[in-house]
DNA sequence: CAATAGGGTTGCATTTTAAAACCAAATTGA
DNA sequence: TCAATTTGGTTTTAAAATGCAACCCTATTG
């Protein structure tokens, strides 16, 4: 049968990962963040196979994500650049790289060192913080369930 | 052909995404987070075929994001339950719940209402943030490449 | 002691994926 | 200028992954 679909569900992270929750989406979005646009850049940096490419690419424009834009005055060149939906995952993906450092380092070192531009100085782990700015754990939150429902919202 | 595999990118988001990027894995742990432990819980609450959720869970079992333990005397119930490992995915989750209740609101509203424990009162959006805790957009920031390397670590 | 719940495995039809071949418009370069 | 190449795709085909239903074995329950 064919893959279960999200899109109607009522889970904010299952609709999430509806538009970005498969093998390449996500990898394209954070290339599209280091400053690729183009189709063969995607498709050489990514190793990705070129019809999944095309398939991503218009899932990603259908879901706004990211903008197709003529390139060139004749309109047979094409660029896909971010929204600011698609730049609103930059602390996703960055939360994801950390985890990825973090639990799986790459074998030859090296972790992301990702810098404040005008200070030059790395910046921070991301953490899910309370209104004082302290980081919280998991076990440092509940859930204000709706008084309205009785449904859980997980 | 088979579905491409990340596990030895050098891309530290391409590992997570191996461990974790499928369509199920991180409604597995999301659903872990809110406390579900069992197997038969986990496969009501998210509607997923049971052998699609064995194989999920060994997964991430293999990949030390839950563990599996034996519960009962005998010996015949089990427990999935987070290593430290699977809460790091806290602040991924969060983020990826935030972006989602922003850009895909549900339809009967009610976005995630998560507070702390100790004051009540809702948590801030997560962000990156320089050494100061100012929050940073893509644009506040660059890559800091490897002195000893001429590869892009992207 | 039969029925049921928990935790799986197996088989099968339907989709997805990856790779490679092919294509057409635009650009390059000799 | 005209052939070669680049860009951005589509088509075809095989291997995998998915979803569903059916089955299995071990506890527990009535």
């Amino acid at each position: 049968m064919a893959r279960k679909r999200f899109d109607d569900s009522n889970c904010s992270v299952a609709r999430a990962l509806n538009e970005v929750g498969d093998w390449w989406s996500l990898l394209i979005v954070l290339h599209a963040m280091y400053g690729t646009r183009r189709f063969v850049d995607f498709q050489q940096q990514l190793g990705i196979a070129k019809n999944i490419l095309c398939d991503r690419l218009a899932r990603l424009v259908d879901n706004e994500v990211l903008r197709k834009e003529e390139v060139g005055e004749h309109g047979s060149r094409f660029e896909y650049r971010l929204t600011e939906k698609g730049r609103d995952l930059f602390p996703v993906v960055v939360a994801l790289r950390q985890w990825g450092d973090k639990w799986n380092p790459a074998p030859d070192g090296q972790p992301l060192d990702l810098r404040d531009r005008d200070t030059g100085e790395p910046v921070q782990t991301v953490t899910v913080r309370n209104a004082q700015g302290q980081p919280l754990s998991i076990r440092d939150v509940f859930v204000a369930e709706d008084l309205n429902s009785s449904t859980k919202s997980a």
